[in-house]
DNA sequence: ATAGCAATAACCCAATTGAGGGTATTTTTG
DNA sequence: CAAAAATACCCTCAATTGGGTTATTGCTAT
């Protein structure tokens, strides 16, 4: 048999942590090696455990879950972080990713369930109810914004320039138009956006689709 | 018992398409209302057929399995598209993703799973190996910009004000300082961030984590 | 077909804003 | 205490913006 992936836990309801260890210590593959009720007793001891797996409750007294989050990711180990929670906080849910969760599990994930997604986990995937997966593609999702469609293919060449800072004058040698022109389209693409500058149209558009530009 | 959620498939290999086809017939939740090797033959039947879920193979001739998945979604129907791939195509992935795909399953997924996985996309979910999740997560988190953290609080107060399109002068009133104060903070931010503009200052702030400012 | 419209290109003037180079004081923090 | 951050001011020049005008091209809808 192979050996058992070592996990804490860190989860401040008493009864919530036993329930989650008792499933931990069933499973086959798994082993709890450290259960805690706040994050500063998960970092006192982490060096010593050297746990695989955390499952970490987002909402701790003290350090908060992310911040502890925060904290595993910088250090450089080998350790997943996997948050867990009892409401779909989008802002949290968000932030965790943001930070480098390993996953997102609520904690009323039934104990079979619970068990497959960390067996999934340890194996390249990631810990995450199918919802909440919905949920956090959603919020990456590009908007679709009308205005930024009206904008005329030329417009959008001379945005790009724009946002990679060229001025006016550069962006007309790229394109050899003159300069005079580029303000005309620049004019054009404030009034489409509904911006009155450079700084603004250029905040628009990578919001509403950030990655366009990479 | 209730009503089967009826499936449509595009697949140009004919045995991969039968196998799914078979795998979708078998089971108890779905069945399959349409299979078709292209995404013209689906796009001429999607308003009679009406399918809950299409699994849709990514690299298609003629019309490809994104470009196919932008026009479903331009309809504006209930309809959830699952990307189907061979390979774990990054590009690929990104773009069906940002395109509003409601999945994205390997072929080689096994058949229990497969089902598995649109049971819990029909209700809320989404359909995605958890190998893939993992690869989405990564490429829309922050790249940690070191640069970035060197700014000051304030630095990062100001330059969230310039991204909203204040001028130094606002941003002055806002901040109850003067606008040489603000210039003085945008001199160290183009300096920490190796850029001589707020365009420049703007684009590289939010290409490194376009969600801060949301 | 043709009148109208949007896109593209180019120019003018006036006023504001931004950037690059300094310098200096106070406060906070390691 | 020394370093960093925050504050504030100077000058100069370039860049940007807002208000106009004009002309050509090409599409589109009556």
């Amino acid at each position: 048999m192979l050996e058992k992936i070592k996990v804490s836990i860190v989860e401040d309801e008493p009864e919530i942590r036993e329930g989650i260890e008792d499933v931990i210590q069933k499973s086959q593959f798994f082993i709890c090696v450290g259960s805690y009720s706040n994050a500063e007793s998960l970092l006192d001891n982490i060096d010593k455990v050297e746990p695989e797996i955390i499952l970490m409750d987002i909402g701790l007294k003290g350090i908060s879950g992310i911040e502890a989050l925060k904290l595993i990711k910088k250090m450089n180990i080998q350790t997943a972080v996997v948050m867990l929670t009892v409401f779909e906080d989008d802002e949290k849910i968000f932030n965790s990713i943001i930070e480098g969760a390993d996953g997102y599990i609520l904690k009323k994930t039934p104990p079979q369930k619970l068990v497959e997604l960390l067996y999934e986990l340890h194996y390249g995937g990631i810990a995450i109810n199918p919802q909440i997966a919905r949920k956090v593609l959603e919020m990456f999702r590009a908007k679709p914004d009308k205005k930024i469609d009206d904008l005329s293919d030329r417009e959008r060449e001379v945005l790009n320039l724009i946002i990679k800072g060229y001025t006016h004058k550069q962006v007309a040698e790229k394109l050899f138009i003159s300069p005079e022109t580029v303000r005309g389209h620049l004019k054009n693409i404030y009034r489409k956006l509904q911006v009155h500058s450079k700084t603004e149209a250029v905040a628009k558009i990578l919001h509403s689709n950030p990655f366009q530009n990479k």
